[in-house]
DNA sequence: CATGAATGAGATTTCATTCAT
DNA sequence: TATGAATGAAATCTCATTCAT
């Protein structure tokens, strides 16, 4: 606004919460982020977000239109972010096993560091993902581990340390679920095993656990 | 279920909602899961409970203080189900590869036949087990699962069917994992992968590959 | 009614809440005085009168009608109670100073064990007295303090001991005053001077103070 | 009050509830001190108070909290007041006997031109001074009365007009309790006594009564 | 772009009272 | 007389959204 620049380098050093849009929105967002993971679409409080936002509530309207168009731009974020992490992957000249090892690996990780990713899930499943639905955004985001899978496969038959026929699809589902799901429902499992599934100890045991089933399973 | 029953039979006429209290709270308690299984916690609205079991709402206080005391009441329950479909497994004279298929087979026929299952304990997750932890009742109905894999894999060892060393408890959330997270989470992965994994045949198909993993996995 | 007794004697040992009208009466009207003494004619329940009174609910409609008649029961008997303390009270051939020292002694030591008293009147008053207004009985109910202090004034003055020209009504309600608002606003007035104003010292000491207001003030 | 102020002066004619949030907050203050007043705490009607003040019932609980906060903010406001009027009596330089003269018919005038200040003290006295407790900003005002008493008595013993040895604090609580009784208790008594204690002849006697009382007491 | 007061619709909860037995 | 389930009206409180500046 002051004065245009070439690329898009944001004003430096501007004090926060004084017109600087790309600032606002961001701040909004990591605050809905919070919010919606704490407590869902429906418990999130929009209030909350502005407060935790340091941001004018009227903003959240400007920026998002309403609560539920904040609630997909934090769903296309997220969707985005983990896109982000596995193109990054590089599994193609590895060994099979090996290369599989870091997959899984790498699945579990991501979930453990990111537990927005997984509560986000949650919710919008609980919604039957009416909202993810109507987002072109996130639909063009393929993921590209069906494809890193596929070859993987295909390899580790071909050097006959992978059994043959396996889905890639249900391959890629298994890998998740294995770790999701431990996470996801930690809370209620620790209260009816009355042991605490949270622990730095219990996590590299489940981590280890994965891994086994998923190359016991893939053995020939 | 058809057949009249001699004993314990009660007046069984009489419409619904009116001078029979055990019919009453169990009509609340019908409308509520299916609510709070549709729309969780937050989005459950309480009017439409009273309106769909057909009683006054003054009731729902009347029987279950308050609406987090009609959800707990409704986790309890949703427990109670579970575990009286566990213990009528009968699995311990049974071959062990056969015996697991078929626990596998329980588990993912029960998640299928249960969705409100699956959706109040991601409900209640997404709490984080806080109205579970308060419960008496839930702790102490303990799951005989934990004691039936721990027999079987012994048996499957001194057989040598099934590999050594696996921790029951990984192995219980791993066989809940497989299904749990395919079924609670179908809806984003349906949009994601373009193609609906709720169909017959795509449950058929998972059943499969779950009850491969498991058993893939337990090859010595 | 099972059998005719000529003097008012109660059936002796009939179990509790089993078809004795006055026993039931007389739990409703007990359980009645404390929670409105407890908690105002607002904020008292209905269901909480009947749980400890262990009575049904509908008895209490069944004897007062509704929850106003059983408040106006309730003022009703506390004024029978304080009429009937008071006219034990025999002043008439003692020395004026000594009888006047006993009078506001009684008021005091009576005030001390009936909080009720304090608390009902305080409740009726913030109605304006709008339900006392509408009781015959308790118009009925004279008061002999008024008649007492009259006489023992002009003992008094007539001794010398007294000041001449004292009203007795406005003695009256001076005596009543110097505990009742002591009594009564001793939770806000503790609470102002940061010290309890209701242990044993404090209200010893408040009740020698009154003695000397009253009989200093009537010195002649 | 009159003559406009050039400093501190805002825009007067906004009409009322209109983005002039010390207006509403005051609107909501007045409106809710009346109905706490007439009715006590679970008698008041938060709708009253909205219709009253003028102003969205929202805007209660956006500036009170909930009604429990609305009447704390009444009860500190009443209680700023009378300090107020307090410190503004100068009684330092006076003859010992005007002035406890003048400090007694201040105490009975204020309790004449402010009923509310004696039903909601009622209110708070049946809930046991519960909120007030939990109030930092009413421990803070701390009556200057006591310290003027003091001084007084002290000058009039060394004058000879006042007897010796009287407790300030007991001396403060029975110049208050003979006017706060026979203000509060009006309407029983009147009931009672069958004859209307709140007329301007029968609260001039009852002042007459009470410099009486108190100077009659203090002689030495 | 930004602020924060204001709003209306609707949510949960309460409670005196009545009904069926 | 007695019981306890049932009711309707109304109370408190919540929350996404908009308005005035």
């Amino acid at each position: 606004m002051d004065a245009p620049s070439p690329v898009k380098s944001k004003p430096p050093a501007r004090p926060a919460g004084e017109r600087d849009p790309e600032r606002t929105r961001a701040a909004i967002l990591a605050a809905a982020t919070e919010e919606f993971t704490a407590h869902g679409l429906n418990g999130a409080r929009v209030d909350e977000i502005a407060k935790r936002s340091g941001v004018n509530k009227r903003m959240i309207y400007y920026y998002f239109g309403d609560k539920n168009g904040l609630y997909l731009a934090v769903l296309e974020d997220i969707y985005a972010d983990i896109r982000n992490a596995e193109i990054r992957l590089r599994l193609t000249d590895r060994d099979p096993v090996d290369a599989m090892r870091e997959l899984v690996a790498f699945t579990w990780n991501y979930f453990i560091e990111h537990p927005e990713f997984l509560s986000l899930l949650g919710t919008e499943n609980l919604h039957r993902a009416k909202h993810l639905k109507t987002s072109k955004k996130i639909r063009e985001l393929h993921s590209p581990l069906i494809g890193i899978i596929t070859a993987l496969l295909a390899r580790g038959v071909k050097a006959k340390v992978f059994r043959a026929e396996v889905d890639p699809v249900q391959l890629y589902i298994t890998i998740a679920s294995l770790g999701f799901f431990y996470l996801s429902n930690r809370f209620t499992l620790s209260t009816i095993f009355g042991r605490d599934l949270g622990t730095p100890d219990a996590l590299a045991e489940r981590g280890k656990h994965i891994e086994e089933v998923v190359l016991g399973y893939l053995r020939p």
